[in-house]
RNA sequence: GCGAGAGUGGCGGAAUUUGGCAGACGCGCUGGACUUAGGAUCCAGAGGGCAACCGUGGGGGUUCGAGUCCCCCCUCUCGCACCA
């Protein structure tokens, strides 16, 4: 054995050891019970940052861990492998976005492999390869069928300069990242998801899953963002026509004074024309089309509007509300017309004044009078209903579902509910991603690719035009085709799926990623899912978690699974922060891997991210800190090293402990609290920073017990197989965290198989007691002193121990306690 | 504005689950040992204050006892945001 710790010689032995011992690779078994520990793949961006090292790290000790309690481990790796970055990179460097990210992966692989994670790589998966997205097509074809993907025309980001469709992040202060010219909205034909089908049960499941964390469930709910509201229909003053609006105060309907439409209403070029005002509403019209709409821009508009010149009548009251189209309305949201209730919502109330509409006041704060007329902001909370005919008196909660029934009753409205979520855009008018399995026949019309002619293979020959556009619609032998009905010439689809549809499924065919019958082998699927244990960051909590939760139902239903959801528990991790600020390269504060496995091992990079912070937590990467985790791996070493000969052989004590002298029992009652603690932090809630700081304790208790003659190897014959105990347990611990290191060690220590197949040990209650307990001693509540007892000593001898002991004597000087009170057999508290 | 999370030494963090020794463990720091040397290793020390005492963002409360429970307020981070 080397007497000084050299990461560089070990841990690529035994990174090949493992994997040609096959020790990561897992069949399914009825034997054991099975758990799937699966971390987010990453996107083939070049390199591993420390992002997914952290990430990573926290999901291969849970794996090892759970191997090590006996479980059938799962643990797969695979490439999120279609995507934009690819495309960039291809024009910049002039190299096919195939061959970039096929160098990426490679590369990428050999880091992931540097960092010694347990992956059982035979199931590895890259979601660019045919043999993965043709069952993604044959999927999208079934959901076709059940009217799950359908088509409609939307509006996109449009370069004119570069004639391209630009993603959100690529519209840089409303312009063009790549020639600055102003983005424009553009609709096209395009594929949707119906994930609003599933709607009430997406948001029903929240409550569900309750190790999920509480952030992450509350950005699901409030991106669906259900209201509970009622539909009311407004008659036009002339014709027959009703106005529908949507509304979640139904309570303020008698305050309801004007009418405001979107811009967009379809109502709203129509009944100005031939009004005075007929001009003036096209302006309006015409130039909101013209708006930047991007982020911030709307931020700042203010509220405007135009009257059309027509009126529609307040179905309770009959008031005459003048119809106005204004800027704030949002089509998308409700049915794009909203009642003005001024005196009670803020937006109506500054439009009101604005254009000198009347404001009546229908609700009364509990201890207030409010007028119309010195009203200087609506009042927008609950309160008790007035000038609100037969509702006079109820509070907003009582008059909400009675207006609602009242209205259902005469016909003039009814409940409603209305979602901030809307159907899922997976068209990319992009060429890196999953070709859309469909046919256009001028004849037969739009047609599904027949199974048999799956996969639609995304063809290679192509060139990226610089200046954008479909490079699919480019390309004539991929576009022309047959019509599978009537033969005849047809087209191709050129628009390829969102990235985020291959992982919404990529953890299920990590279960059978060779299975050639079909999407899913259900065998096997459904031995292993759902997935126990998943870890990703929480930028993730919204898109990637609600499309593979409703891909999950989705699949489900067409019969390829039998989970309603995918991920029993998720562990969100924080982010690696280098100075306060996440790593990137325009701060320059990027720490790379690989130069720290070069300097200090995987081991210790690994120790480092799991020991600087719990693992929600934001961590912050610190040079020193990195050594002071090496450090202690040396510590240990150093250890093992000394007692290594006279270890040899020697068989770990296995016995009660009863019999051993007071200084190896003190010595054993450390190793197994150590064990209880370890196990706990890790098995409650992967706090490994603590399990560590044990671990460390632990070692410092070892370093003084060994200059101590009751504890050290001359404490008698049973003093080898103490201290092979505690050695051979402190390694298994260790040994998720710091893999290469521990196995070293261990085959040091003469054990000729693997620690991964050794067991998780167990903390022996009777080991972990002690003949006497620490008692603290308080004076009104401070503590004062501290006494040792024996732990058989009861409560009132406790008491008794306390006001005799010499420090509390001279405190109390005699005085007569008003009261003494004894906590949990640790604590005594006198009151004076 | 709405929602969620968090405020503890010079720093990262423990204790928050059952209210019971605040600051475990590590970094950095100080001193010592070994050494030609130390950015290696080992040992020791340390919240502040001379002290009584004071100390977990601030203020109140409950309790024998509060970092932990309750009320009010402040700050920071993240998410959503003209959602009717």
């Amino acid at each position: 054995m080397e007497a000084r710790y050299d990461p560089a010689r070990i841990e690529a032995k035994w990174q090949r050891y493992w994997l040609e011992q096959g020790l990561f690779a897992v069949q399914e078994r009825a034997d054991r019970p099975n758990y799937y520990v699966l971390e987010m793949f990453p996107y083939p961006s070049g390199r591993i940052h420390m992002g997914h090292v952290r990430n990573y790290t926290i999901g291969d000790v849970i794996a090892r861990y759970k191997r090590m309690q006996g479980y059938n481990v799962l643990h797969p790796m695979g490439w999120d492998a279609f995507g934009m970055p690819a495309e960039n990179a291809a024009l910049a460097h002039n190299i096919h976005p195939a061959q970039w990210t096929m160098d990426n992966i490679n590369y990428m692989r050999q880091q992931l492999q540097s960092l010694g994670y347990s992956y059982d790589w035979s199931r590895e998966l890259a979601t660019c390869d045919p043999q993965y997205y043709r069952w993604e097509q044959l999927i999208f074809i079934e959901m076709y069928r059940r009217g799950l993907a359908y088509k409609k025309l939307s509006a996109v980001n449009w370069c004119e300069q570069c004639q391209t469709v630009l993603a959100n992040e690529q519209v840089e202060g409303g312009c063009c990242w790549r020639c600055h010219q102003p983005v424009t909205l553009r609709e096209f034909n395009q594929w949707f998801f119906k994930i609003t089908d599933y709607v009430e049960e997406l948001l029903a499941y929240c409550d569900q899953l309750p190790h999920w964390p509480e952030r992450v469930l509350t950005m699901q709910k409030n991106w669906i963002g259900k209201s509970e509201g009622a539909e009311i229909y407004f008659p036009l003053e002339e014709g027959t026509e009703c106005i529908a609006v949507f509304t979640t105060r139904q309570d303020t309907l008698y305050g309801a004074t004007f009418m405001s439409l979107a811009p967009e209403h379809p109502l709203a070029l129509r009944l100005a024309q031939g009004n005075p005002q007929a001009e003036a509403v096209q302006e309006f019209v015409e130039r909101w089309k013209q708006q930047n709409r991007s982020r911030g821009v709307l931020e700042e508009l203010t509220k405007e509007g135009v009257f059309t010149g027509r009126y529609c009548l307040n179905p309770v009251t009959g008031w005459r509300m003048p119809i106005y189209v204004a800027n704030f309305v949002l089509m998308e949201y409700g049915t794009g017309a909203v009642m003005a209730v001024p005196a009670h919502d803020q937006r109506d109330f500054e439009f009101a004044q604005k254009y000198q509409l009347p404001v009546v006041v229908v609700i009364q704060p509990p201890e207030q009078n409010l007028s119309a007329e010195t009203l200087s902001a609506a009042y927008e909370a609950d309160g008790t209903l007035v000038n609100s005919g037969p509702f006079n008196g109820l509070t907003g909660p009582e008059a909400r579902p009675a207006i609602v029934q009242y209205l259902e009753k005469e016909g003039k409205g009814r409940p409603s509910l209305h979602y901030r979520l809307r159907d899922w855009g997976i068209s990319r008018q992009r060429y890196w991603g999953a070709p859309i399995p469909i046919i256009y026949c001028g004849r037969c019309g739009m047609q599904t690719v027949p199974e048999a002619d799956l996969p639609v293979v995304l063809p290679l020959d192509a060139k990226i035009p610089p200046t954008g556009g479909s490079p699919l619609a480019q390309i004539d032998t991929f576009v022309n085709t047959t019509c599978p009905v009537c033969g005849g010439p047809a087209r191709r689809e050129v628009d390829t799926m969102d990235t985020f549809v291959e992982s919404s499924w990529y953890f299920l065919r990590y279960t059978c990623p060779a299975y050639r019958e079909g999407p899913l082998d259900a065998a096997k699927v459904n031995y292993w899912l759902p997935v126990d244990q998943y870890i990703g960051g929480i930028e993730h909590a919204v898109m990637h978690l609600l499309y593979a939760r409703f891909y999950t139902k989705v699949l489900r239903d067409l019969g390829l699974i039998q989970i309603d959801e995918p991920f029993t528990r998720l562990l969100t991790q924080g982010m690696v922060l280098k100075d306060g600020a996440k790593m990137s390269k325009s701060k320059g504060n990027v720490v790379d891997p690989n130069e720290l496995i070069e300097e200090f091992g995987a081991d210790t990079t690994r120790l480092f991210c799991l020991f600087a912070a719990p693992p929600e937590r934001d961590l912050e990467w610190s040079e020193q800190g990195v050594a002071g985790s090496f450090r202690f791996l040396h510590r240990v070493w150093t250890l093992v090293y000394e007692l290594h000969a006279q270890l040899a052989g020697v068989r770990p004590y296995s016995g009660s402990g009863t019999e051993l002298a007071p200084g190896l029992r003190d010595l054993r009652r450390q190793v197994h609290r150590t064990i209880h603690k370890v196990t706990v932090d890790i098995e409650s809630r992967f706090h490994f920073n603590t399990a560590i700081a044990a671990m460390m304790e632990l070692v410092n208790e070892l370093y003084l017990a060994r200059d101590r003659q009751d504890m050290n190897f001359e404490a008698g014959p049973q003093a080898a197989p103490v201290w092979r105990e505690a050695i051979d347990n402190l390694l298994l611990m260790l040994s998720p965290m710091v893999p290469h290191f521990a196995e070293e060690l261990w085959h040091v220590l003469g054990h000729s198989t693997s620690l991964l197949l050794a067991d998780w040990p167990s903390a022996q209650p009777e080991a972990q007691a002690a003949a006497t307990r620490l008692v603290v001693i308080q004076i009104n509540g401070k503590l004062r002193s501290k006494i040792e007892v024996p732990v058989t000593t009861g409560e009132d001898e406790m008491c008794q121990l306390a006001l005799e002991d010499p420090r509390i004597k001279e405190l109390i000087q005699g005085q007569k306690p008003k009261k003494v009170v004894v906590a949990r057999k640790k604590l005594v508290n006198i009151v004076i």
